[in-house]
DNA sequence: ACACTATGCTTAG
DNA sequence: TAAGCCTAGTGTG
């Protein structure tokens, strides 16, 4: 389930629960047991998130473990309650597991989870553009790349280069809840939607690390104050298009849309977002 | 038992 | 544009 909220959501239970801790650090699956070993009973020092990438860092270690968990990685922190095992049971392919004494870490399923230099972080870090859930970041870095391309609104979201963190989810969402074509050419933009824009993101995002969810649904939209069956509709209480293909938009009533898109589902209303009812 | 899906990204062609 | 990569859950026979 990983979009940045996720991922910052982790960064903070990692440094919540081990930060300052000596931890244990192993690879059951053994595919990452080099590096493991290296931080292995090191203190960790940080956990931190940038878009949906996730850097650690161990005291007297100058590499940081670097994770990007893909679309198909997981993150199961457990922390220890009375009466349970302190250490659960490694079950599935666990890739990197952080024990300490306040909770356990395990990493399935990653796309990376390696060893970063200094430079390499750098340059990590440099390819990402601003990430909402980050207070350093500059939304002006992305109007810059938005309003200079002919790229579709729907795949300049999706740029990590141009913001970090937005996935599939908020990206459609965010397009509805602004009632922006998905189709629009960056360029087309006008900036005070840009800015409406990403502070929504901001704020739904933010709103993602506290529930581990994403809602993106106003109260008076849902299925049930709609007049709809919600049982019908099992998105509809959440999102208004993600996966919601052939279902009546929760607004106007249209069919949300489906088309793939450089590999990826796009969703949207064709009503509500149509270029023609842009504001001038 | 298989088939299929998924909130991602990189590299090759 | 397509292929490859990583895992678990759900649905179908």
């Amino acid at each position: 389930m990983p979009e940045g909220h996720t991922l910052h959501r982790v960064a903070a239970s990692l440094s919540h629960h081990l930060g300052g801790r000596t931890v244990t650090s192993t690879s059951p699956q053994g595919r990452f047991a080099a590096g493991a070993a290296r931080v292995d009973g090191r203190r960790l020092v940080s956990a931190e998130a940038w878009g949906k990438h996730v850097l650690v860092e161990f005291e007297d270690v100058a590499e940081h473990v670097h994770v990007h968990l893909g679309l198909f990685g997981g993150w199961k922190v457990t922390v220890p309650v009375m009466g349970t095992e302190a250490v659960p049971d490694v079950v599935g392919e666990v890739r990197w597991r952080l024990s300490g004494p306040g909770a356990t870490a395990d990493l399935r399923g990653p796309t990376a989870c390696e060893l970063l230099t200094p430079d390499e972080v750098a340059s990590l870090l440099t390819r990402l553009g601003p990430d909402p859930l980050r207070d350093d970041s500059d939304p002006e870095q992305a109007w810059q790349r938005i309003s200079a391309s002919r790229s579709p609104l729907a795949t300049l979201l999706m740029d990590q280069t141009v913001v970090a963190g937005v996935g599939n989810v908020y990206r459609a969402e965010v397009l509805f809840r602004h009632r922006l074509p998905p189709f629009l050419p960056g360029r087309e933009l006008d900036r005070p939607t840009w800015d409406a824009v990403w502070a929504d993101l901001v704020v739904l995002m933010q709103d993602g690390v506290q529930s581990g969810r994403i809602d993106t649904v106003r109260p008076d939209h849902t299925p049930e104050a709609m007049g709809r069956d919600p049982r019908v509709d099992p998105h509809g209480d959440e999102v208004y298009v993600y996966r919601r293909a052939g279902m009546p938009c929760l607004v106007c009533g249209a069919p949300v849309l489906t088309k793939v898109v450089a590999g990826r589902n796009l969703f949207w209303c064709p009503e509500c977002q149509r270029a023609d009812r842009l504001s001038p």
